[in-house]
DNA sequence: GTAATATACTACTAATGTACTGGGAATAAT
DNA sequence: ATTATTCCCAGTACATTAGTAGTATATTAC
């Protein structure tokens, strides 16, 4: 039940341009070194982030990357589910005619209340609540 | 973020022998055939569950496997943390040493909200729970 | 218009974990 | 002794993850 560095990494990274948000673009080999993960693995992760519509690139000389939306508008259960996958515990939770027994089974309806827990949390959480909590917690200071 | 058949089927096995809770020892076989899994794969799975002591094991003939305990007195969340490993999505959650940088992370609060969620879940419920449910429905009848 | 600075894209690889499969030994009932 | 069952150890195929590497493309600065 570990998260995927992929999951992770990703997560930090647009932390990072949430914070970051409205003094222009954030570049890979800077997020890579404060988070201190592979720049080329991290260029990947930022293409998931892109591709997703979370994240705009600006690409040559002095680019990087922004945030494509206002991070009060960026929920921390789309991120996620971008990055990992979806939240999906088992597959059943969402495909009612993945198995034959899915209306009978017990343990199901223990991973649908597992799963809609996690996604109550994910979706109560945007990255604005991040910044502020970052921000009010004075430990963070990314103006640097 | 997708469980590992391993807990699926452990815990799948273990609801089955909770309803079949003061019938006497149930076999793998019979076990592995209802749910559609491998006689060998589950074999494996009981271990976990015995070395973790929520089942017994009654050797040879006419043996299997007993609850070791009532049902009301095991709950998923143990079950679950015997086959997964544990509920922990990351290390640090757990670990406040795992990096120098745990108290400021803002992503760690973010998971740990989410672990909490899940166990929260997992903690209210006990076999006896389950049991409970698959009787109430009438959907499942593991009397044959 | 050239050099420098970035992202974009594609492909490859090493390590790890998962989900099995197989064979035989130990134990208990008949 | 035979049969039915768990126990234990070992191996294997596959998929995924977490990277690494190299080249192409876009933009800015001079």
């Amino acid at each position: 039940m570990k998260l995927s560095t992929r999951t992770r990494y990703g997560i930090r990274a647009i932390i990072e341009l949430a914070v970051n948000h409205g003094k222009g673009p954030l570049q890979i080999r800077v997020i890579a070194k404060r988070q201190d993960i592979s720049v080329k693995y991290l260029e990947q992760l930022m293409t998931i982030l892109r591709s997703a519509g979370f994240i705009r690139s600006i690409r040559g000389s002095k680019g990087g990357y922004i945030l494509a939306r206002q991070p009060s508008q960026i929920k921390m259960s789309d991120v996620f589910d971008s990055l990992e996958g979806n939240v999906t515990t088992v597959e059943c939770v969402e495909d009612e005619n993945y198995c034959d027994k899915t209306a009978d089974c017990i343990a199901r309806q223990v991973w649908a209340q597992v799963q809609k827990a996690i996604k109550n949390v994910l979706q109560s959480i945007t990255l604005q609540d991040l910044v502020d909590r970052a921000k009010a917690e004075k430990k963070l200071d990314y103006q640097i």
